[in-house]
DNA sequence: TTGACAAGTGTACGAACGTACACCTACTAT
DNA sequence: ATAGTAGGTGTACGTTCGTACACTTGTCAA
């Protein structure tokens, strides 16, 4: 078996259990008969900067666990995968989600926002502010109804404006509270 | 201190450690100075299915460590998060990869498919797989080129389709290959 | 006031952990 | 042929792990 191989084992292993294995488990994986072995394995391996050890000496997951191989871009060539990638490979939760604590998911229904590329069906990953700059996509209440709109901030006055000609711009009457701010979007094919 | 708050510093020590912490780190945490008050603690959190253990004995995350919170549709009105969820919270890396070895992502650029709600900026997540259904948005090498188009399959009639009006569709002279499909699209702002 | 009960303390113990060392193969280069 | 070396084996050791039990403390209802 190939060092990749063992690797590809290690992340397996973590996939379905949650946690790295042991020394013991990992001798098991590689069919290892001793412990010391897999000892070995995993320190060329922490070398090779694919396994990571913290000061009590367990074993760690690194990136390379989670991350999805960024190739780069569609009209650029689709480039072949067996060649080294062109962009670092990232974690989709740490790509998405910088704030955990205040990040919420919601769905999207309508076509307010269509013009925006945000359609009907999509999600939305939104963080919890209250205040927004010019330009951002919030989530607000505005004379006491719920919306999906881009703020515009323009000296004193204060609009919320569909991206669909459909939909003529929002100005509040009473107050204009916002909610959220749209950080990223998703949607699922 | 808590259940809550102790159980919020087991989540919050599990991302900063990249491991679910010890008994001892447990107790550590909720300033108990006894290992087995953190035992009562977490047996406490695993009948409330908050935690687990594998077949060992060792602590496991749970859904509850990876989920963002999934708070129903906007424009039904903005839900208090205070309240009960309306969806399940799911975790972002399993909603969004299915088959882990065979996905990518991409950059796209132009404006091809901008009328399928895919802007230049976007990212999509693909899978590796030569085989699409009508209808789905692929990665593919048409006379030397690849693009990112919608696949039209009507009979023997294949042809790619851009989602906008200024190019029209392309029709396979020689060969059509493709490489990948289209499973979900993720945007940043 | 008293009794019940939940919650935290301190100590103990076997099992499993990470690590170390001597030994044993194969293979490689000289 | 032979010496060196990388990789696997088996055993050993101190530490930390998860778990258990008896004890103390604080709280609240009767």
């Amino acid at each position: 078996m190939t060092i990749e191989q063992h690797f590809a084992n290690i992340v397996s292993f973590y996939y379905a259990n949650r946690r790295m294995p042991s020394y013991q488990e990992i001798a098991k994986l590689a069919q290892f008969r001793s412990k010391f072995a897999a000892l070995k394995l995993v320190n060329h391996l922490i070398e090779a900067g694919r396994l990571q050890k913290d000061a009590t000496g367990r074993l760690l997951p690194t990136r390379h666990f989670f991350e999805i191989p960024w190739l780069g871009s569609v009209v650029a060539g689709y480039p072949n995968p067996a060649e080294e990638e062109l962009l670092d490979p990232i974690s989709l939760e740490e790509f998405l989600v910088k704030n955990k604590q205040a990040t919420y998911m919601l769905n999207v229904t309508g076509d307010s926002m269509i013009d925006a590329g945000i359609m009907p069906g999509d999600i939305v990953l939104v963080e919890r502010r209250e205040h927004a700059k010019h330009g951002e996509i919030v989530v607000a209440q505005v004379d006491g109804e719920w919306t999906l709109k881009r703020l515009y901030k323009r000296g004193r006055k204060v609009s919320l404006e569909a991206a669909n000609k459909k939909y003529p711009p929002i100005v509040p009457k009473e107050e204009l509270r916002i909610a959220a701010v749209v950080c990223s979007l998703i949607r699922k094919y």
